[in-house]
DNA sequence: CTTATTACCTAGTATAGCTAGGTATGAAAG
DNA sequence: CTTTCATACCTAGCTATACTAGGTAATAAG
């Protein structure tokens, strides 16, 4: 993935990839590497600021937790967390047919 | 559109627009609004500084023209602008099937 | 005792799109 | 004739955000 790409979409696909169940910070970098078949391959610098963002945005609520000696930060979905996605899903889909529009346009 | 969609993503909308044929910057944004029916409504301040990073990225070539007493700077897709569209068409489609991937995975 | 993996954090940087301002022509409205 | 609107271009500076690069710390393997 080249530079820019994720810019603005950063939010949806970490809310999408704690749809399915919490998940830590660094449990999330691996999830969203293994669910876009290794496309999205986030450094923590992108994936700890924007968890906290989202958390102070509301989106987000965390818990600290205990495993094998290592501290972690479990994050959950909110119900606005949960609304925002479905919202997020949507501008999702607007912005990517529009792109293919204007890329299938002939004329 | 929300703020930062389209960062990353603007090279290729231009690019795109301008298979079709030569524009004018401000035909390419009436094109990109049409295209995408509506969905690209991009600011002139978007629009120019773009046309300009991509011919001095040697993409695009300019030619000004003269119709009914407006001066207006065309720009047409280069060799290298062609090979970049390909390129950033194949990208956008790795990047929006790994998106779909992750918003649509379930576990 | 060093290295790798897991797991967290943040100050500072880079960049790209946008805001907000400017110039100028021609046509329509008043 | 003056104002407004649409066309058509430009750019300095702002801002948001992802990333770089550095740090801390525990466990396990070599």
């Amino acid at each position: 993935m080249k530079g820019e790409a994720l810019k603005g979409h950063l939010d949806l696909l970490i809310l999408a990839v704690l749809q399915a169940g919490p998940l830590h910070g660094y449990a999330a970098i691996e999830a969203l590497r293994r669910n876009s078949g290794g496309v999205f391959n986030l450094p923590e610098g992108t994936i700890y600021p924007a968890l906290h963002r989202l958390e102070l945005g509301g989106l987000l609520a965390s818990q600290w937790s205990e495993h094998e000696g290592r501290r972690r930060r479990v994050y959950r979905l909110t119900r606005s967390g949960r609304a925002a996605l479905s919202c997020d899903i949507e501008q999702w889909a607007t912005f990517a047919r529009a792109v293919a529009a204007v890329v299938g346009a002939t004329g």
